[in-house]
DNA sequence: TCTCCGATTAGAC
DNA sequence: CTAACGGTCTAATCGGAGA
């Protein structure tokens, strides 16, 4: 039986999921901001329409903001995860083989499901009564055919949030392919779109169409797996079990930049600590560390320095003080007084799961003590993240991110919703 | 010439 | 007045070192 799958995305994702709380902001045009209030990371429509740009940094739309009112708020991760949680919940009831495949998106296979159109219908009510996140639904044979009826189903208001390609005849398929630009196709990005259409493919259709020997010698498997996809070849199959990380990066740009030593010290034991946070959760030690600093690469005028240190850990560990200690030493290594720093972080690698870690012969492996970090996870799990902490965490102030208009943690943190 | 491995590139959201 | 531009992750590919 040919499989079906629809794709699941919520509309403007955070922008929907301040709404929810914030009623007064559903007819003006809002953004939400990245880290450090950086750049617009979700617009809502008004504020498309209005111009501002996936990623546009916001001091360059500040003008056009204080011109139409646009609102703009930090981001605030824990709402969104929160929100997400349960529209995933609400999603996985239709189906037991289902992917989330990020924070705002959900694959389902609805595969010998009759009423493709009226389940993607029903999908759609569930979750915006049961949680008021809008979603959209494209239903396809493939991964790459559902994302495109998705966006299919975005664009066309006729569609009202629910598009299956399987409805098309082949000609309308063709017609309709030949209409949407090749760079909307899910794997192909600026530079892929850029050099395909130096080979004239230039919309979906073409390259759907294109010489797959060709193609193949000139871009490689990655985008051959994706004209498959469109031609309704499964090559890329539902990850039903979220594999365990193989690295885990913990870092942050700064609000403004760092000239001391100590203060970088200060903001790498933070990183190292929810680095390695992650790390146990998943049961995982790692064996390499990565530590590197970063000057503000947008300053042209001013000398820029980007040191990077990788070190294999000479035992595989998830323990947040080892883990500090290595990289407070490379901080001072690498550090030099000269340079102002806008960001910093941890990469840890090599990761393989606790207890499967091959013992050296030679050097036996010394016993760690796993009950402080079990005991410490568990303390901040329960009273806040921060509530236990290495000494040289926080000790300095003067690296945290900005973070001006950031919304309460209205599902997590009653403590701090304001009371209407 | 082959293989291994770290670095780089490209993509997603 | 100026400066104000995210964070994590994966897979494929490249290119140098050593066998």
């Amino acid at each position: 039986m040919k499989q079906q799958l629809a794709l699941v995305d919520c509309n403007n994702f955070y922008v929907s999921c301040e709404r929810v709380f914030r009623p007064d902001l559903k007819t003006v045009p809002v953004v939400v901001l990245s880290n450090n209030d950086g750049c617009a990371v979700s617009r809502s429509n008004e504020a498309k329409a209005l111009g501002v740009r996936m990623g546009q940094p916001w001091f360059e739309c500040k003008a056009l903001a204080q011109a139409h009112g646009i609102v703009a708020l930090s981001s605030n991760y824990a709402l969104y995860a929160d929100m997400s949680n349960r529209v995933m919940s609400i999603l996985s009831n239709y189906s037991p083989r289902h992917e989330v495949y990020s924070i705002d998106e959900c694959f389902v296979d609805l595969t010998g499901i009759a009423q493709l159109r009226q389940v993607s219908y029903q999908m759609r009510e569930q979750v915006i009564k049961w949680t008021g996140i809008p979603v959209c639904v494209g239903i396809g044979p493939t991964k790459t055919l559902a994302k495109l009826a998705n966006h299919i189903a975005k664009k066309h208001p006729r569609s009202k949030g629910v598009f299956n390609f399987n409805d098309l005849t082949d000609a309308q398929q063709e017609k309709l392919l030949s209409q949407i630009d090749v760079a909307e196709v899910w794997g192909v990005g600026r530079r892929l779109s850029a050099r395909l259409a130096e080979h004239g493919v230039f919309t979906v259709e073409d390259l759907r169409i294109a010489h797959t020997a060709t193609l193949r010698a000139e871009f490689g498997v990655v985008i051959e797996k994706t004209q498959r996809e469109l031609q309704g070849t499964v090559c890329i199959d539902l990850q039903e079990a979220v594999p365990d990380k193989q690295q885990i990066i913990s870092s942050r740009s700064f609000g403004n930049t760092v000239t001391d030593v100590a203060v970088l010290k200060d903001a790498m034991s933070t990183f190292v600590a929810n680095a390695c946070v992650k790390l146990r959760a998943q049961g995982s030690h790692a064996a390499l560390l990565q530590v590197f600093l970063h000057t503000n690469r947008f300053r042209k005028d001013l000398p820029q320095y980007n040191p990077c240190i990788t070190v294999p850990l000479p035992q595989p560990t998830n323990d947040s003080l080892v883990v500090n200690r290595w990289a407070d030493y490379l901080v001072g290594r690498m550090f030099k007084p000269e340079y102002a720093y806008k960001k910093a972080g941890v990469m840890l690698g090599d990761i393989s799961p606790v207890g499967r870690y091959q013992t050296d012969w030679l050097e036996p492996a010394q016993a760690t003590d796993t009950r402080l970090m079990h005991t410490l996870d568990k303390l901040n799990h329960r009273y806040g993240r921060g509530t236990v902490k290495v000494s040289t965490q926080g000790a300095h102030q003067g690296w945290q991110m900005r973070q001006e208009r950031k919304s309460p943690n209205y599902t997590t943190d009653w403590a701090k919703v304001p009371l209407a």
